[in-house]
DNA sequence: AATGAATGAGGTTTCATTCAT
DNA sequence: TATGAATGAAACCTCATTCAT
């Protein structure tokens, strides 16, 4: 009855919610949802197929579930205090290193859900609203905030924020597929498409001076 | 049993197959591949369930089949006389549209495909080596060729390719998530890319003199 | 393609349908509706659960579809031509001796349904109107043209209806529930129910010269 | 411990075992004894389901509580003292009354009882020998002692008294069946029924002179 | 005595595939 | 070759019951 032992339990019951989240994940994405049963993920979280259903409505739920925790994790990202961060260049930076760390960490929830999103309008909705957008709203706010600054060229913010996500979502894609130049030279990619970004490819611009010089051809 | 009478009936069986595949792509795309049973296929395409195992041997084998009539589309498209673009703008102004034009051309194909891919390791590997590496090759030829001829910045070919692969790849993504910036005003997107790609955003180039200044804020 | 061949499937269909209506009417009595599996039904009927399928919708529209025989078999009994029956007693005996056959003849039916029709408001209502009420109107129009020829005393008809559904009915309970009485003697029972009807339990009649003395007493 | 505390104890564990029985009944006349769960009953009756099973030992036990409840409240009943009812139309009369408050006040138990007792044999027989009989016995009993002081036709006791269960009996399932005319008109209904059961519906008797003229058509 | 999380057997239903016609 | 009824494995989910707290 103390506060303590009342959280012990409710420690418990999210510690299984947790194990329960993640083993199923993990499930749908080396075999995608359909083909996971209830199971398959009863067993990999060492539970009982009735515990599932007394943590989780259904195995739609469960897949909403893992939906959820990846927002709330990219929440946790974006709320970081970039204003600090007023150079465009380390901005992208630090935005492409965040995105990177952020497809490791939840990989397997990622996939999971990425397969369902192309044919679950539901999750689909969710999904546009609950991670692009806000990715977007950010950037976009802080493209405006580069341009008054005369930081950037004058191309439309709204416009430039899909290059960016399209960008981000395309090397994901690439990654699963494993491509093994995405898997493997991370670092060289990064810096050449902030390279591309900024100063594009037509000729007629200095390399720049800088640590990634392996991204240029003799 | 005279030749014309076969080729008659063959003709029939390959309308047939034809069919049955279009009508697969598209209940594959609306519901996903898991909640399209073979009976809505047979439905749909207007015959028995039975015959549709007369021309594939399993609903697996359907999309293995949708995923095949892809690559020979794109096939197509590739094989187009390209050596004549010589100009990098031209020829990056010409790709952008052929992606678009197989997009729309083959939407629901290449959604009812996408989204298994994430969780079908046969069917992503397949994905990887007959649809994205011919892009990718054909991609590089032709950076190689301007590279030399000195009409690009000396960025290793390899990595940019995977960059301009990850932009249209994620593009695809937002137009399948309904991003109304992405489906109502494709073509100033497509202009402000291309301007970007070769032209960077950091300030201090003028802005092209050109027919898309709509993407240029004041 | 002839209309025979064709009748011929519809007929195994047909048949087919009826013994697993059979089967499942004999587990419901037994068992009851929910202690009775598919499975159990299946096995009975010696086919396949998912043939069930293929007949009935759902375990309920089974049950359903037990209780729609149930009216059709009603309704042809209903139909036999009773206006020939002008005497009161005659036709109370046809009645009764009706009730006993339709009992016998759908003992299974009747008490799978019945045992639902107390906590399903659907069949409830269904039995209600499809079952109650057209004997209530039969019985009720029976009445009021022996009323109108002195044949009968002046009892309003609505109310003597009830009466005489609650015996048949209440009869039938008592036969469920297994009274060696009903099942045994069910035709001095009948005699003695006709007696009491029309003549009352009140001393000072005659008691009839009849072939059932056996229920009177010495 | 002392004999006080020990029997608050038992008091309150007596209530709540009453409370648990009463949430228990009103649900499964409501709903049916298997669309029931002892989920829904344990917080019906405010109570952790896991101290269903201190109260009682299994669902099924629960309704055989049910049913001795029901055997208790009849016994109460039937004890009246009705050696003083020597006119059998009182007679009636008391216990047509007697049976619509029993109805009146049992109505749920009775019904959760009633659609299993159809098809649980175990339930039956208890049914059957704890409520019909002793009601029988009673009825019978009643019925030889008029017959011996001439206040009623020779008609066989143990006949007579089915016809008598078996209104009774018929009436409570039309009333559980909503029919209107039970619900609404019950006192004409019953002032019929003892008119029919006591003088018959034949002619050439006239009608009583009483309080329910309202059942005869002029 | 009371709780309610955990259990797992078993229920209904679906659906890809087969095969006799 | 085309059909579609039959199949039966397996999926998701429920719920009466137990037991550690």
């Amino acid at each position: 009855m103390s506060p303590t032992s009342t959280t012990r339990k409710e420690r418990r019951a999210a510690e299984r919610r947790s194990l329960i989240l993640d083993s199923a994940a993990r499930l749908f994405a080396d075999k995608g949802f359909h083909r996971t049963t209830t199971k398959d993920i009863a067993e990999a979280a060492d539970v009982s197929e009735g515990t599932l259903y007394n943590y989780f409505e259904s195995k739609d739920d469960l897949l909403m579930a893992i939906m959820e925790r990846l927002v709330e994790s990219q929440d946790l990202g974006l709320r970081l205090d970039t204003s600090l961060l007023s150079d465009p260049q380390d901005f992208f930076g630090w935005m492409m290193d965040e995105r990177k760390r952020f497809v490791d960490n939840h990989r397997e929830m990622l996939q999971s859900v990425l397969s369902e999103i192309l044919v679950n309008p539901q999750l689909r909705l969710k999904y546009y609203q609950q991670m692009i957008q806000p990715s977007m709203r950010m950037l976009e706010a802080h493209l405006q905030a580069r341009l008054k600054q005369g930081q950037l060229r004058g191309l439309a913010p709204d416009l430039v924020v899909r290059l960016v996500v399209a960008v981000t979502t395309g090397l994901y894609f690439l990654d699963v597929l494993q491509d093994p130049l995405v898997r493997d030279r991370w670092d060289d990619l990064a810096a050449m498409i902030k390279e591309v970004i900024f100063e594009g490819i037509s000729p007629g611009r200095d390399a720049p001076a800088g640590q990634n010089r392996s991204v240029i051809v003799e």
